[in-house]
DNA sequence: TTGCTCCTCACGTCACGTGAGGTGGC
DNA sequence: TTGCTCCTCACGTCACGTGAGGTGGC
């Protein structure tokens, strides 16, 4: 007495292609309840219709069919409510960076001629520090900076200068690496060593920083001085970052 | 006198990964200025650094390459806003489906016990209209519609019946068809022929109307009398749609 | 001289879309 | 009986990521 329906009656009650029906009866998401032994045709039941309609809505949200595998198997509503909403919370964030993009993307179109960077070299002395460490991806760097920060921040009670976080090579040549997010304190867990560095003090939007880094690359390769190492961000204010690149010891 | 930086210092002056830079070298999007003869050692010149940074702000908005090349070989700045505005439409547009999709996929995790749904049988009559006719695919049918519509009521001054559109069985099955959007009127230029379907209205917001469809094709599978042939329909308010979904015949 | 930066294939990923070529049901 | 619905491969797409295996520069 269950209504059954063909792939193509039920593509039209779910708007899902045919093509992505077949896709997701292959990867186990959603299985017709009958398939014909002889021919390989698929049947779907009536109450199959809501299931489909909801990964059709999940998919809208650009949900991977992983993630709306495991909604769909959550075992109560709760659960299930919460991995969506920890979803939308995703989508929000990356909402909120389309949108400064988009608005500093204008700033990019608009700006007029840009000043030669002040651009200095300075030694760093070793330093004690209590340090957090993640690896983590440029998407993800923003947010979660902030929460280590603010853990170091609950541990530290006066540090003994600014915030800072260390980024390795590879964080910025394959896109993801262990980051050090950092407060000085004598009594800290972790010593950063001594380097030398071209400093560059960036004024303005986290977003924009991008500017800093271009203009400190070209310094360092105009001068022939670049080294290897992770690159240093010192946080003096919400608006004020320097950017600490390594380079080689002058030996003059 | 232009400097040139290695594939891993442009990589951390543009936030761009050592892969992707490859990426781009191979598509020809951003060429390096030179290329070691020997060993195949790519150098970016610093002046290249702005357009990478424009690349990554581009793709951050998930612009296809193809654009991003477009958007980047406009002859003037008038043609590149202009592209780029275009983009931001497009964005915003598909935030704002979003934004509904959320919305409504909350009202899907609530719904209570939904009643039978009120499906009737009707024989509509042949029927002359004034017609416009695009390939479209779910995303865009929305927006196409509405400039169809409008379209169509600037040459119809007074139309015989409530606007219409037929969707054909491939808007559904691939995703992408030819969708006809009419108005009726007796000076048409396009007969619609007679057909027999099964109705169901819908109240309520547009996203919602795959409820609609759910129900209709359950309906029709139920009792077996499902025919091929385009969908259609009907918008007699804003809130208010009639979809009619083709049957056989009844010869009873 | 050693390790490091860089190189080139070749293949994988994700969620399907695109044909090709072929068979069963009304 | 014809066309239509459906089927299964196999391969393509998009924008890279992931190693494997190997070479030049400080």
């Amino acid at each position: 007495v269950t209504v059954l329906l063909t792939i193509g009656e039920f593509s039209k009650a779910t708007y899902l292609s045919v093509k992505a029906l077949r896709h997701y009866h292959d990867v186990g998401l959603l299985e017709p309840v009958a398939v014909d032994p002889a021919t390989g045709y698929r049947r779907y039941a009536a109450e199959q219709v809501p299931t489909a309609h909801a990964i059709r809505r999940f998919r809208e949200l650009d949900m991977p069919l992983d993630e709306v595998r495991r909604v769909l198997a959550a075992p109560d509503l709760a659960t299930r409510n919460q991995a969506i909403l920890e979803h939308l919370d995703r989508m929000q964030a990356q909402l909120a960076r389309t949108q400064e993009g988009v608005a500093s993307l204008h700033a990019l179109l608009e700006e007029g001629p840009r000043g030669a960077p002040d651009v200095s070299i300075r030694s760093i002395p070793s330093m004690a520090v209590a340090a957090v460490r993640g690896t983590v991806d440029h998407d993800g760097c923003g947010a979660w900076l902030e929460q280590a920060l603010a853990g170091l921040h609950d541990r530290v009670a006066s540090p003994s200068g600014p915030d800072g976080a260390l980024y390795p090579d590879e964080f910025f040549e394959d896109g993801v690496g262990e980051v050090v997010a950092y407060v000085p304190t004598p009594s800290g867990d972790l010593v950063l060593p001594a380097v030398t560095v071209a400093v560059l003090v960036h004024d303005g939007p986290f977003a924009e920083l991008d500017q800093a880094y271009g203009a400190l690359g070209t310094a360092v390769a105009a001068r022939g001085i670049g080294a290897r190492g992770a690159i240093r961000e010192h946080y003096l204010t919400p608006q004020t970052t320097e950017v600490c690149w390594p380079v080689r010891q002058e030996d003059a």
